[in-house]
DNA sequence: ATTAGCACACTATTTTTTCCAGTGCTAATT
DNA sequence: AATTAGCACTGGAAAAAATAGTGTGCTAAT
């Protein structure tokens, strides 16, 4: 598939005028933009719309970009936009103040990017690959109930509290706990559930009789840290799309959808370098969303930051904002 | 104010088929029920709405209950519901775990909640003031990082990832963080950072020179705990009120107002006994809503747990919930 | 290759019409 | 005194009709 410059001109004019108003692009106005008459767009806006990057909406109506002339847009034409001064400034924000720690930094971030987008943002993060196992702590609060501490070399703590059941002690717990530090440190955080089953559980059953019990509090304590961890920034954004303001059917359907974490985690499939842009069926996630997305690694966490909208997502700001964003991290190292 | 039996029966039967079918009750439809023509349903009418407890949307309209028709409802002639069998069944898988954290817990209530009567739940919790800091530990991650962990008496547990400034040594953090457990064991944990500031400061300022630096460090630690914990459930059921499905701005306002984290707080105030009642103008929150919450105490931790919905509310429904929850609670000390 | 011209398609908006569920009031009835 | 039948009237919702506007595709001329 081949265009000539004139017909790229006229994609990207419709592409990005279509991103603008949400309506149908006639021909007439862009009469003075290409100095011809309307005709002879209409006659380049059949081609472009036989090489399916065009749509109408009805028989009479305007052109709108399909979904593969979005795609050919975002691979040919669209230029990333600088961001301006002010949302420079916003971010700035962040990356300034040094003593925030990973996760806060993210979360502001995504924050931000929903204010100046308009659009839904999430992280998905908290990969805990490279995270190995430090050490784990129990400390007691009362007769019945402990707070389980895991921590990792990478500085992650989780806790968590359980109510000790009646048949165990809490020296049988401690005793557990010191029998995983000193078998399972270093264990990188994701294997710990497995070795624990493997190799804590048939040590554990030979000197406690509850052993199972047991076993699962640990099991449970470190189950946390497999759980994705998902922030979300600019949910309500999605009303202030025109497309879904007079129908909110669909407004209820895609944020269920955001709040379905098995779908959401999808996102983060396919951890591909750069910045990459998914459009409409492409998404898994929707046919009516476009999301960008693209992964971060800083100071040894990793993640996913993505911007989820309507397909008219206006790419180049976006990318835009990303690509900015990619590089501050990257020079943060 | 007095109202006779047949005209209390008829504003509960007006409230009633007004939060179920969201049109204006005429005079007709409720004939058959009070065994007399619509003339005389319309003449009680007619005094119900002298009284202030009905009104009409248009002259010529049915009538629909004023915000004191609710009250009067709800105070008067409401019956709360019991619980269907297939909800009590939700809410048994949380009470019958007996291992669940209490956080966790509360947060199980909430979706639960949510997921049962359609409307929009939050727990504000985490009351800190009965909390005493039990100690305070230094995790070094690296030469450039520390975790702090702050844990209460009551066994909760915050920590905090800090990038060292470099102008001070881990030392220094590790001096001080004996410092305050030497000095602050056991002080309410919404005193801390006073205390912090007149006790450990000066203290400190003797023997580390970047002292403010230090200070804030720990200042920011324990700070997270005074931040207010919110957990929502169902956000997006406002998106299925009848009444906003065509009204997507009430919906932005209302969802950016629940985001509102300063404004969601003020549902805590006043902690009344009991199940409370906030209809329109009452809840401070927004003219709109009801608002019902109850304020629990559960294993030396607080909170409290409301519905926000629509004044046309299902009080006897929610009502029902929120008692059967309570009494659960109660029950568990 | 471009353009003017024209018939035709579809939408959106406004206006008009029609219908209906409701009310309040008065006078009659119980 | 309380209830009811009867009736004129109101406002809204829904359907139908009228109108205007934006756009297309095609043909023939440039």
């Amino acid at each position: 598939m081949h265009l000539d410059k004139r017909q790229k001109d006229l994609l990207k004019e419709i592409v990005e005028n279509y991103i603008k108003t949400v309506k149908p692009v006639g021909s007439t106005s862009l009469c003075e933009k290409f100095n011809c008459s309307s005709a002879t767009i209409r006659n380049e806006m059949a081609s472009l719309e036989k090489m399916g990057l065009l749509e109408k909406t009805h028989l009479s109506s305007g052109r709108i970009p399909s979904e593969k002339g979005y795609k050919y847009y975002v691979d040919n034409l669209m230029v990333p936009k600088e961001l301006t001064g002010e949302d420079i400034l916003k971010l700035q924000t962040i990356f300034q103040n040094n003593s925030l720690e990973v996760n806060d930094a993210i979360s502001k971030c995504v924050e931000i990017i929903s204010e100046i987008t308009n659009y839904t943002s999430v992280v998905l993060g908290k990969s805990s690959k490279d995270n190995l196992l430090r050490q784990i702590d129990i400390i007691e609060i009362d007769d019945n109930h402990i707070v389980a501490l895991v921590c990792t070399n990478k500085g992650i703590v989780e806790n968590k509290q359980f109510k000790i059941p009646n048949n165990i002690s809490i020296n049988e717990i401690i005793k557990t706990s010191e029998i995983i530090n000193k078998m399972l440190k270093g264990t990188p955080i994701d294997e710990v559930n497995m070795r624990l089953e493997y190799e804590i559980k048939p040590e554990i059953a030979k000197i406690i009789k509850q052993y199972e019990t047991v076993y699962n509090i640990f099991y449970d304590a470190f189950n946390d840290f497999t759980k994705n961890n998902v922030v979300f920034g600019g949910k309500s954004n999605i009303l202030k799309q025109p497309e879904y303001s007079n129908n909110i059917e669909e407004v209820r359907r895609l944020i269920d959808k955001l709040d379905d974490e098995k779908l959401v985690t999808k996102i983060e499939e396919n951890k591909e370098k750069g910045i990459n842009i998914y459009i409409g069926n492409e998404t898994e996630f929707d046919s009516n969303v476009t999301i960008i997305k693209t992964h971060y690694h800083l100071n040894g966490e990793e993640g996913t930051i993505a911007v989820v909208g309507p397909k008219r997502m206006e790419y180049d700001k976006v990318v835009g904002i990303l690509d900015y964003i990619k590089k501050q991290f990257e020079g943060d190292k």
